[in-house]
DNA sequence: GTCTATAAGAGGATAGAC
DNA sequence: GTCTATCCTCTTATAGAC
């Protein structure tokens, strides 16, 4: 799974290289963890040369973050647009399964493993972090108990720590998404 | 919550005032984000001070997790010792859940923001990371489906991530604990 | 037990040649 | 588009006075 589009992949440029070599590294060791020099030696290229493509590190988290943020972004908007109820909160958990699928596993290992970063990288309201809570709020409803607003909560983290967790178990990513959806379905409330 | 101590809190010298500051900071802003000059500073004192009482930085972390490490090696312990099956499950996700709140949220969302971090301080058989993975084993047993594993998984982490995704919830620690181990106890398989 | 001062090195980032 | 060389800052960690 190529970094820079989540539907084609030319894996063309060196762009594209850096990216995903930033992704596993980042996902692997965490943001802070892992510098520049060692992007570029994964590589077989040198720090500057990094620097021609991106104009910082925090440039490139930016670029891997653009393309998931504008779906959860489109994802949030869709669902304030939908009338609340148990149906809503199990197409919006679809939804969000489909999204982390479409930028694999290493993904969102990337994201859950480096909340602060991502959170620092765009704190308004399109980002991720910002999305997720909105999408709490709008899933469990202003009346909501403690319980239903940690089962909104725990559900869709549960999707996100799948990758994490199930990096042990022998099974396709696929299968393991698909489980971990029908595991968080049972934990969405049921009733409105 | 002192961080020196999970039964009583003395709190008393600078040693404990480290281990709280170093606790809050990495929690919040990640470890490797985290800088013995701003621990220093937020104590009021200077970096050679934390040297007196702390050979190095990842001192300080070994001497974070020293005591909840201790914690979770004896429940690998106790749960070998036991016959498996849907009794033990709940037994250990109880268990799991105690020592999570004896050491308060802060401590897991440490646990959970710097997930590198601890592995890398005990990638041997006691620590967190390996304890985690040994319980999945022992919980789920040699013939899990799939599915099987994943909620066994998701289960204990859900424990873990309330710690994290319940600090936008108007509610007492506490409950949120307890909720948590609620959900995580209807995701565990019910049946050998 | 805490300080001032400083060493030694790695980090992100840039200038300018090719 | 990639390189060599370099800058500046910040980091971890230590030496030695008080």
């Amino acid at each position: 799974m190529t970094v820079s589009s989540a539907t084609a992949s030319p894996r063309s440029g060196t762009r594209d290289r850096i990216l995903d070599a930033a992704l596993a590294l980042f996902a692997e060791k965490g943001y802070e963890a892992t510098s520049m020099r060692e992007i570029a030696e994964q590589l077989g290229i040198t720090k500057p040369a990094l620097y021609y493509h991106f104009d910082s590190k925090e440039d490139i988290v930016r670029a891997l973050l653009a393309d998931i943020e504008t779906q959860v972004d489109a994802l949030v908007a869709w669902t304030k647009a939908q009338p609340p109820g148990p149906d809503l909160r199990r197409q919006v958990l679809e939804r969000w399964t489909d999204i982390m699928q479409a930028h694999g596993i290493t993904a969102f290992k990337f994201v859950v493993a480096n909340r602060q970063v991502v959170h620092e990288i765009s704190p308004d309201r399109s980002g991720m972090v910002a999305c997720m809570h909105e999408l709490y709020r709008l899933l469990a409803g202003p009346e909501a108990s403690v319980e239903e607003q940690l089962r909104v909560r725990i559900a869709l983290m549960s999707v996100n720590m799948a990758g994490i967790v199930g990096a042990g178990i022998d099974a396709p990513e696929e299968e393991i998404l698909a489980t971990a959806r029908r595991l968080a379905l049972e934990l969405m409330p049921a009733a409105e």
